[in-house]
DNA sequence: GGCAAAACTGCAAGCGCTTGCAGTAAATTT
DNA sequence: AAATTTACTGCAAGCGCTTGCAGTTTTGCC
């Protein structure tokens, strides 16, 4: 690996400010504003400076700025997971939108493990993370108190939280109103298929809703008619088969994410049901395969995108130096797809 | 926020190793070398130290270590983009797997636009990182450039390039396998549904396999049979669409990636037409959902998870002294499932 | 032409940690 | 008991940048 040398370069190592300094004939502090805040020095200079930089191949070392500025421009994300769409999906966007205002990301994943928070917002606070964007509003008492110390911007995801900034979508609004679809379908026996709740508030505001829509028609859902499962299309599959073989199997089914309701499409398909003759299905996302599959999925739309979108625009206001808190909340949105059905009365034997 | 002082620290502001230094008596030196290499003090004083570490909530600041270490413990990755299953899973195992050994993990990605890149890593190496991760082998000279005078440990996946240690699958074996199936089912027609081939070497070594398949068997494989999409299950449809479309239709499709594939198999399933029957299907890369779409789907399996965690530990052992090249090839596999059979002689008019 | 204001630029003190080198005390050796 | 080692610990010099403050020029204005 061969490095580029300039005569009075100090070695044949990465320039620094000083060298550009010394080729351009002005100070260090002169060449730092020049980078950073060019209006405070003259055109000239200016031009000077640019051009050593460039001849150098010159630019900032990210640790000694961050140190002498006390800003380092890395936000830190941690998600469940990226191997679900969803949180890919906002992680994208959010970085896009970060990166286009000169800020990094650093992700880190907790696999579902509230445990886990606490030490991976250590590790990016050692980091010196000037950002943090957090799924869920659920966290420990021990993650709390370590962002109570941090000091810095954060945004919550998914869920709102009295003392944090938060991108929120209505998840018990979404719930509802998958739910209140089918009871307008006539459906009186419904099942709901989820993740584990202990661990995650969306699924389970999701739930509250669904809950809710169903006694605003009079109707009960029993805890064992909700079956917690792992978020992935087997698990929507097992959580199919498991309501299916209950006593009164449902007429209709509501899962909490789209990943969910295409297992459980995959399933009622292996079993040769027709769906939605048979059973009906609603998902909640809104995923592109939501669309696709077959019957195409009805679900409730979550712009998921968007959230991270909007997330790193929060995180940048008051990393500008915004006060008051801010909580943006998103629509969500019925998409009324093949997968449901009037329910079919079955005669009587 | 409030947050704890102690007596005799600087400021309410967050403890420095000065103040873990004074809280225990001994000088800052010390200290870092009891956080860093405990072996190198003496028990007594570790633990000392440990303790005023602990009362003061100390941890390093990931900054100032950084620069007067010379590393920051943070791995950089620049992929396509986070929203594509692919990338999101790789990404997933690449990040517990550093995470485990102490490294974050900063994530890029430049949406399949190569002239992106090279502002992208010179943003990655402002930031200091002590290793990238990058995919693919396709890359401007100007991104070389930048790679060549970063002199830290880069290593590629999915494609291999001799410059670099990589992590790779054979795509044009994956090409060929796939293609191959199909030959011996008896198929002469087939058709490929492949992604911008002008900015993705992956694509490129798959189609090159799959031609090679062909002309094993005498048979070529026409430009005009080649569809390049967007990697999305309406680019399968799409891609789908245009092959059917064609004067003489392929009795099957090979697809580069299961997104496509399944998108292939949406649009045959909108069109009425029964696979494997009429149509047979195969992908690449064997997601999750290639197994519980319907047809199951045929597919050559790429081990995308282990591709990430192959690439963490490459990096690390090189972070941690290793010479000479790492190339690491991982078996790709035919899966065969539902969504292909042999081909079934038309009866002449 | 002289003076105040405005526009630049440089000085120098850090930011919080690491690490080569030197010093001291304790353990071994002879 | 003196001479070596060995085992720790402290000193101090940075790492490469930012920024408050204090010059030094220029410019504007009467």
């Amino acid at each position: 690996m061969q490095s580029i040398t300039w005569s009075g370069m100090a070695t044949g190592l990465r320039p620094t400010l000083m060298d550009v300094a010394k080729l351009s004939g002005v100070s260090a502090a002169t060449v730092s504003r020049a980078l950073a805040r060019p209006d405070m020095v003259n055109r000239m200079t200016l031009e000077r400076v640019s051009k050593a930089a460039e001849t150098l191949g010159y630019f900032p070392a990210g640790a000694a700025r961050a140190l002498a500025s006390g800003r380092s421009r890395v936000i830190g994300a941690i998600v469940p997971t990226l191997d679900n769409a969803i949180f890919a999906r906002a992680l994208q966007t959010l970085q896009g939108e970060l990166s286009a205002s000169g800020y990094q990301l650093i992700v880190a994943s907790n696999d579902y493990n509230p445990g886990a928070e606490a030490a991976i917002l250590r590790a990016l606070l050692a980091q010196g993370v000037d950002g943090l964007m957090l799924v869920g509003a659920d966290r420990s008492p021990e993650a709390l108190a370590i962002l109570a110390r941090a000091n810095i911007p954060v945004v919550l995801t998914w869920c709102a939280h009295p003392l944090f900034d938060a991108v929120t979508v209505d998840n018990h609004r979404a719930g509802w109103l998958a739910a209140r679809h089918l009871v307008e379908l006539g459906h009186r026996q419904i099942g709901v298929i989820t993740g584990a709740l202990m661990v995650n508030d969306r699924q389970r505001l999701r739930v509250a809703g669904i809950r809710s829509a169903l006694e605003d028609s009079g109707l009960v859902l029993p805890e064992s008619s909700v079956m917690q499962q792992l978020f992935t299309l087997a698990g929507g599959r097992s959580g199919c088969a498991a309501l299916l073989s209950m006593h009164t199997p449902p007429t209709a089914i509501v899962c909490g994410i789209d990943i969910l309701a295409v297992g459980c499409l995959a399933e009622a398909h292996a079993r040769g049901m027709n769906i939605p003759d048979e059973l009906s299905v609603v998902g909640i996302d809104n995923l592109d395969m939501a669309a696709h599959v077959s019957p195409s999925l009805t679900t409730v739309h979550v712009p998921t995108a968007r959230i991270g979108e909007v997330a790193a625009q929060t995180l940048i206001r008051r990393l500008e130096g915004w006060e008051g808190r801010i909580v943006e909340d998103l629509p969500v949105e019925l998409v009324v797809r093949q997968s449901t059905r009037r329910l079919v009365e079955k005669n009587g034997g």
